[in-house]
DNA sequence: CAATTGGTTCAAGAACTATTGAACATTGCG
DNA sequence: CGCAATGTTCAATAGTTCTTGAACCAATTG
């Protein structure tokens, strides 16, 4: 439980599992809630999302995202930090990641998205 | 039966239904022959997807298509003709339907995809 | 009119998803 | 050590999704 969860490698990342991952409010509100802290620290741990869900529900989602390739998970005493995979996502999906929280950006207000 | 389906304006087109159309593997392969032949006639019947999957199964998949926004049904005599709404997705998210398919077109192996 | 073509509808089933809460594990602190 | 904080795991559940086949409908063709 204290150790590193698996990650997907570059090449392993799957365009059906990421889209279905941005396909939910709950992990799109957290990849762009991961965007927008980029420009701060690049990291965030579990307990900053505790707005969008309960702790349970989030480790699920948060799986999910890891799982896809979509995020990384980085285990710091008792915190998880997460960050956005974006160069691996760039790698493999050229402009998608950018054009997903774009698009998410501009509904910001309908998908109830916390705009920092 | 012979009427044309109802669509979603474009302003009703939400961002996670679209995403979720486009990570279903027959609904990618749908959209993805579309934008294909649009460099010829830009509309498809069924029939011409019939290789995807079997016809009630493809009509569900049409029928989430065109929920979400994706694309459009024009009835015509004994067929109905496809074609995507790219002007009204462009409008709503400016270089994401792009974005995915050159994501898809890159995979197009792993994604068994037929390359016209 | 009868048969064919192109596609839809409906019902049923298997599989998966999201959500919840209770119990648990690990780390850090007084 | 004892306790609080941070997350995870597990089981249960409600709901959804995809797939299939059989029956059906509407338009066209002979």
């Amino acid at each position: 439980m204290s150790r590193t969860p698996p990650h997907p490698t570059r090449e392993q990342i799957e365009l059906p599992l990421v889209l279905d991952c941005l396909s939910d409010p709950i992990r799109l509100a957290i990849v762009y809630q991961l965007a927008q802290q980029e420009r701060v620290s690049s990291e965030l741990c579990c307990g900053d999302f505790n707005g969008l869900s309960g702790k349970s529900n989030l480790t699920y989602h948060f799986a999910k995202l890891r799982d896809c390739g979509l995020m990384q998970t980085r285990v710091a005493g008792t915190n998880r930090f997460m960050r956005l995979r974006r160069e691996d996502l760039e790698a493999r999906f050229p402009g998608l990641l950018d054009a997903v929280l774009k698009s998410a950006a501009k509904d910001a207000d309908r998908l109830q998205l916390l705009s920092t």
